[in-house]
DNA sequence: GTCAACAAAAATATCGATATTAAACCGATT
DNA sequence: AATCGGTTTAATATCGATATTTTTGTTGAC
């Protein structure tokens, strides 16, 4: 007689049903930096932790499996997915060749309302860039959200499934990334410029600077990165 | 000592685990239409055919939900993922973006064992072709593994680890609608040829030509498809 | 000291049963 | 006839325990 008859709503872990919970919850944390990547996910342990069963923590992690969040080997249970600058520079490139066709098709095709979807969402991240930049720490995961958003909106009205599909398994893939150099303090980026330039370019209605832009914008994370790493070597090196 | 632990598991049914197996097995029948588009996956009847319990079953589910080659909704279990012409169509589109910026990469950067796997699957294609205009039931399996490996062959070179990984994903789902088409006797393509125009302009490291063959060769499929659809709707009109 | 063989210990994979939820049924009411 | 409520039935989601496999640790030989 275990009290739980209704599913526990807490947190922003948002599902009906425990393992979507489960799912959701995990999900969050190895992208968000929680959980490291390359750990150990031991059933017991994660078990224990969201109070469920075992077979519901197993099904969890083999849906983050689909989206190469976790990866697992024969009977040897379950890791967080490595991540190295190459697969991140690999995964950019590729992101960059997909989100970058979605946007000239969006372009294209798209309408008024998406046309306005995109003004809404420019200014609400626009809003939270400048609160960023008040309040560092606080307004990270509110900015992440809408960042994403953002970069959805434009690419909205392109009617391929398939391609909206692969972009977002690569764009959860590089937000894990991106978490990481913003923890870290990378080097200062004018993002916001950038975000103005792709969106003007976008409502001008021009595909080519518009794809240039975005694509450029992609890659300069991939150099934040890089960079980030090659100073925590030096400093390694040194200290 | 980079890993990437997806283990091959390409046609056939066998696997270290148990759910590995049910994973297998499960996958192919549903790319051969064994198990219908739509058709709805009780995990009670599974468990007794295969002769596993529910949990591994629900296991080797969740899997295939991440190849999108099934669905699941809610609190109302799997199903086998719906198919349609203007899926097929969409998955098509993509497919050729993908599978040809992956074999402009292998023609830039592949070396001489490429090349050398590449006329060696093209021979072994070859011969099956000859053996399928013979006995076009019998070599069909036969058939769909060496064209797999052919056109894995052309882009093996390519040093994209995410081009491959979306490869694969992409041509396992339109492998799923090449043998409906197979399977119901389509227009007569001369396939051969068009192989032979992609192996000859590859191993010229002609990219434009092989890119453009290759993306005709993609798109042939669709064509081939929407006839069949066509013909069997007037049918069913008819009769 | 290194290695191998083997015995605990830990972790994973698998099972069968139970709790929960959605679907099918069915009669009463408008 | 169509619709609504409540009841039965079927299916799914979840659990806790067991069977297998991997990992760890120890001992004895070389």
């Amino acid at each position: 007689m275990t009290d739980i008859a209704v599913v526990d709503r807490s947190g922003d872990t948002k599902g009906r049903t425990l393992i979507e919970a489960a799912y959701a919850t995990l999900r969050n944390e190895i992208i968000d930096g929680t959980l490291e990547p390359g750990a150990k996910l031991r059933t017991e342990e994660l078990r224990a932790r969201y109070d469920v069963s075992g077979s519901t923590i197993r099904e969890a992690l083999t849906r983050l499996l689909g989206e190469a969040l976790v990866t697992s080997e024969g009977q040897r249970g379950f890791r967080v997915a490595p991540a190295s600058l190459d697969d991140f520079r690999d995964l950019t490139e590729v992101r960059k060749l997909i989100e970058t066709e979605a946007l000239r098709q969006a372009i294209a095709v798209g309408g008024e309302p998406w046309e306005s979807e995109i003004v809404a969402a420019f200014y609400r991240l626009s809003k939270t860039e400048e609160r960023l930049r008040e309040d560092p720490a606080g307004a990270s995961a509110e900015f992440e959200q809408r960042n994403r958003d953002f970069h959805r909106a434009l690419i909205a009205a392109c009617p391929s499934p398939w391609l909206h599909r692969l972009h977002a398994l690569l764009y959860q893939q590089s937000e894990r990334y991106r978490r990481l150099v913003a923890s870290k303090r990378a080097i200062p980026r004018d993002v916001h410029a950038e975000h103005q330039g792709i969106f003007d370019a976008t409502l001008a209605r021009d595909s080519d600077l518009a794809v240039r832009l975005a694509g450029e914008h992609i890659e300069r994370s991939v150099l934040a990165l890089a960079t980030l790493l090659a100073a925590r070597d030096r400093e390694a090196a040194a200290g």
